[in-house]
DNA sequence: GTTTAAATTAAACATTTGTTTAGTTTTGCC
DNA sequence: GGCAAAACTAAACAAATGTTTAATTTAAAC
């Protein structure tokens, strides 16, 4: 689906305006008025609200989706460069696109049907089939050890990552790091993150009893 | 605050319609029929639909709280001990208040201010602190490492539980377990989810490099 | 320049929203 | 029973909501 300059500037308002006060929150005017477009501009594009962030969803939704396959392949790695290599890709996609993953954590939140919660059912599926190929790849080399649960496996590495992004700025005061610029905390949150999460990994895939 | 008959079920009514369709998404009226109250009773005794989730807060906060002051205390328990019972501790709160976490968990979403994000706030703050302790307890007895980001120790508690809680239909079905009972269900995850966080503190705290 | 379709607009639309009012019923107390 | 306070109700209220309409402007094609 192609979009003109128009309608980009309308979803991404409305992303920002969903992540801060979501989708129910937010009324079209309040989008309008910030996109500076007029009202019935949001019908006339999308047809209606529901429609739009279903649009916002195929929009983002491309973006936000791990490219694993020609690393996935790469013969050269270990298992758990690979398992390390997803964490920072994995990170790098939350923290780039901090608005739509909120959005996306609050509608996971709500078990109602629709076409976004199909396009989330099936973006959480795809990146479960690959960690789990990469673990049965770990598995097989003699890397990680058996028993391995991968559902719980990604509600830890999804779950740390939308806990932080939600609550940075309880993040940022807790570790005094209020006169730190905007820019330079984020990168160290990230880092900070992906120390985190690989540890984790590294232990649960290959540590000893 | 006491509370009579009919201003808990009006509550816990908004409590289950929350969790489910959000604060925005739930208008006074669904709970209104729901509960079998009149339309007005909502303002009669909570004033607003706004006091009303702020009452649902005070009601339920209390019982979300960690009670781990008896525990902290106990001189025969080592630190590790120690954090396994707080996990568990945790994980009952959570699991056997699953509507109530999820509403916590989209309105931690939000950084609006105001009474509940106050709540929130204080809680997160109080349970940081004791974790906090409880870790330089084990750190001065040489149990645990040095260098514990308790930020991020918390993100992945809060986020891992909070993400299994609210994906659990998923979980369910990639394990496929549709056939199970739910109250066993239940039992199931909590104890995964048990396991699942205790070897990750223990590898986390423990575990040389 | 004329024509045709797309883009844009202000206004109107019908619902739904949270809240209040004004009245009625119930309850507890003397 | 009489009475006052509390509990409860149906109706009304104004404001906000998502969407549509009907008219106007802009753009492109011929």
């Amino acid at each position: 689906m192609e979009y003109n300059e128009k309608q980009v500037q309308i979803m991404e308002t409305a992303e920002t305006l969903f992540a801060e006060k979501g989708f129910n929150g937010t009324s079209v005017r309040d989008i309008a008025d910030k996109a500076k477009v007029n009202l019935a501009m949001v019908s006339y594009y999308f047809g209606s609200k529901d429609k739009l962030l279903e649009a916002l969803f195929t929009y983002r939704g491309e973006g936000i989706k791990l490219k694993l396959e020609s690393m996935i392949e790469n013969k050269e790695m270990s298992a758990l460069e690979k398992m390390n290599w997803l964490i920072d890709h994995y990170i790098d996609k939350v923290m780039s696109q901090q608005c739509f993953s909120r959005i996306m954590a609050r509608e996971q939140v709500m078990n109602h049907t629709g076409a976004t919660a199909e396009l989330i059912y099936q973006m959480k599926k795809r990146n479960q089939e690959m960690i789990s190929r990469l673990i049965h790849e770990g598995q097989k080399k003699g890397e990680f050890k058996k028993n391995i649960d991968v559902p719980l496996m990604m509600a830890t590495l999804i779950g740390t990552a939308n806990n932080l992004v939600t609550t940075q700025y309880y993040y940022r005061e807790i570790n005094n790091l209020q006169s730190m610029p905007e820019e330079e905390f984020q990168k160290h949150i990230r880092k900070k993150l992906s120390q985190h999460l690989k540890k984790i990994f590294k232990a649960i895939l290959t540590n000893e009893e």
